[in-house]
Formats: C-alpha cells, structure tokens, sequence
DNA sequence: TGCATGTGACATTCAACCGTGTCACGATTT
DNA sequence: AAATCGTGACACGGTTGAATGTCACATGCA
C-alpha cells in the first residue's frame, strides 16, 4: 500500500551519481524524508506541516517527496509504520532475552517502550499526530494498536494460562491495558515528562500485577 | 475564553423578532452550530470540515458562525467541553445514587460513559477528533481528562482508603485507568460496536477492581 | 569532449477556504 | 406608512498549499 505508484525505473539507467546507484540514492532519500517527517510531524504537528516544510527539513525540493510518497498522508503513515515495528521488534527481543517470571518480562517490555517514548517526537506521532486524520490512517492505528493489544492477551495467557477467559473479554481488557499504558504516556508527555521512567514503568506494571493476580484469583466469570 | 470577543449588544435595540429577544435567538443560533458541529466534526471529521460546511448543516450563514465563535477551533473545543461537563454531571449523579458500594458505583459511572459514548458522533469528537488540533486544545484534553483522573482517585480512595500511594503513582495509575476506559471505547467504536454494551462495561470494571484488589492486598510499596 | 541524465531552485497552475462585504427582502417599531 | 433593524443569499479578495512544470547547472558515460 505504500509505494506502488513509483514508476519502475528503466532497467538499463541505472547509472551511479556521487558514487551511487538509483535505488540507493532513493532509499536515502526516503529515510531522509522519514527523519525530516518525525522532526515535523511531532514538534509542530502533522496538520501544521506541508509537503514544502518536510522538504525544506529534509533538504530535498518537492520532486523528491512524490517519488517516494503520494501524499503527506502516505509519508505519516509510513512513518507510524516503521515507528511501531521498529519498537513491537525491541519488545520482543527485550521479552525474550527477559528471565521466564512475568514481572522481569513486563518490565522489560514497559522500559522499552517507555523508552522509546523519551523522544517526544515519537511519543507525539504515535499517540497524538495520529489520530484523527482519515479513515485510513484510523485502520492502520487500529491495527497496530492491536498488534499490541494481542502481544499482551499472549503474556498473559502465558502468565496466567489457568484464567482462560471469553475471547470477547480478553480482546477488550487487552485493549484496555494498552490504553492505560498509552495514557500514562500521554500524561507523561503533556506533563514535560514530570515523573522518571522508572516511576513510569512501575505504575504501569502495578496494573498489569493488577490484572494478572486478579485473573488467577478469581476464576472465570465467563458469559 | 469562549466568547469574550462577541460585541455588546447595543443595551437599547433588544427588540423581539419572531417572538424571541435577540439573546434568544444567539443561544439558539449557538446551540444549532454546535449540534452541527458534532455532526460533521463526528462523521466527517474536524479537518474535513469547513466553516462553510458547519452553517450549512446548522442552517445558518457564516456571519453567525463568527457571531458566537471565533474560528473552527473555537466551536471544536466549546463541542468537547459541553460534551465533557455533561458527561461528567451524569457520572456523578449516577454515582451519587448508586448504592454505597464498590462495584455498584464504578459500574453506575461506566454505564453511564459507554451508554454516552455510544452515540459514534460523541466518542469519535470526544476520542479522536480532538487530538493533535493544536496546543490550545492539547491543554483542554489535558485538563479534562485530568478532571476524570481524579475523580477515579477520589473513587478509589473512598473504596480502599487503607491503600494510601505516593500521589505521583496515584495520578499515574488513574491516568492509566482512564486511558483503560478510553481505549476500550476507542475499539468498541472501531470495531462498528461489536460487543454489547453490558460486556464493555464488564470488561473495563474488571480492570477496576483488579487494580482496587491489588492496592487492597498489598500494602504501600513506597516512593 | 560532447551528450544524456540527475539534481536543485524556483515558477506556475489549480483548488479550497477564510473572513468580510454587499444587497435585497422580511419583520418590527413608531 | 416610513424608517429601522434582522436575516439570507451570495460575491469578493486574500491566503495557503498541493502538485506539476521549467530551466540552468552538475555529474557520469561513450
């Protein structure tokens, strides 16, 4: 969906320019353009940006940003694509290299993300920028976000399997854990990151202990 | 902030026109542009929509727009604060003749919430459209969201007074559960209300009492 | 060296929208 | 009835930004 619109370049003219070839020169184009679209996007905001201001930030003329994007809209979703990969992998690995007890693995997905939310930029676009654009970037948000919503359902099947739960209670409790985490963020940002990380991640993992126990205790209250 | 800039009316030329005085018919003029507001603000979104486009759904001609507000911005935020306060009245009356118990009371206040939210309209003004506008509005998130927070603190303090945290990890938590609350809404409504009603407000009180059960179990862990 | 292509700076076209202004008509007062 | 005020329809200028086009210069290739 997000650069079939390029036109294929013709195969016999690739020739090299300041020592390198066409796809090269695209692709550091392309993340040029990304690094220009975080630093617009999430201090001024992405409505306040136009195609010239990430052009300008990025160094490039206009040409350069329709070789690679359709529009502004393409460029902040590709953006919030690769924001979110990029953190789901640190995640995983932080997860997996984590002692097997559900607290050490909580906290070390906790402190990644929060983390990465240090950068105000990303915490912006990805929790603010975001919102609100077109339905399109709406479905993205929903399955990213979802994405997450479904890691936590697996750490918590994982850590407590005895509290099977309906499937309809789980996507939404799921859900609302990766709201509460997302809040915490948002307070965290528009409070001038106030509060340290580590006091962050503690609130945040007191409701994932919360949920977790809660679960094990009580056995299921089913439909 | 909302209407400093409307001049005085002349004190002398109050006179009646189709039966109602002229602060009548502004109240009347207002209330129809913000009923038109959260029409197009909550289906085709606040930036899809002109100021054009909102007097034509109100029936009214731009001078009016100006009359009452300042610019689109303006009527966004005097939508969300009536749609705020209201919410919160309703809460608190919900709350208040609920009967003085735990579950009955959070369950009393989240009905009330997902019964509000489920008018798409309101949950995607109240969800979606009102980030990422500009600072100004920021702020007016921030503050109102906040007011909930802490209403779900003072709840929680009166359910399990003995659980006494360090305030930065109280405001945490509660901006975590309110995220909770949000961001379960935020799927309902994305996913075209699959879920009914009752199982929504099920699944967002099981985070609440897991996290009160948690504060109730375990005492005090300190800064 | 000469030619094709890549690049940068900038102009141009087109559309949308904001905010204000104009003007004719309907309602109200004296 | 005449003067005044409220209202609705619509026009106008100004601004902004998207998307494309032009042209001179730089770079690589034969």
């Amino acid at each position: 969906m997000s650069e079939d619109h390029i036109a294929a370049p013709p195969p016999n003219r690739r020739r090299t320019y300041r020592g390198e070839c066409l796809v090269a020169r695209r692709a550091e184009r392309r993340s040029k353009l990304l690094d220009a679209a975080l630093e617009c996007f999430g201090t001024a905001g992405y409505h306040a940006t136009s195609v010239r201001g990430i052009c300008q930030a990025a160094g490039l003329t206009e040409r350069y940003f329709y070789e690679s994007f359709e529009h502004s809209e393409a460029l902040l979703e590709a953006l919030y694509v690769k924001l979110s990969d990029d953190l789901e992998t640190r995640i995983l690995s932080a997860v997996e290299g984590a002692s097997p007890d559900p607290v050490a693995m909580s906290h070390a997905a906790l402190d990644v993300y929060y983390r990465h939310c240090e950068d105000e930029r990303v915490a912006r676009v990805t929790h603010f920028e975001i919102l609100g654009v077109s339905p399109a970037i709406d479905h993205c948000y929903r399955t990213c976000t979802g994405r997450f919503a479904q890691l936590i359902a697996r750490v918590m099947h994982a850590i407590a399997p005895a509290a099977q739960r309906p499937p309809q209670q789980m996507e939404l409790v799921s859900a609302g854990m990766v709201g509460a985490v997302v809040q915490i963020t948002m307070h965290w940002v528009l409070s001038g990151y106030r509060a340290s990380r580590s006091e962050v991640v503690e609130s945040a993992q007191l409701l994932f202990s919360a949920v977790v126990g809660h679960w094990q205790r009580s056995p299921n209250t089913g439909t």
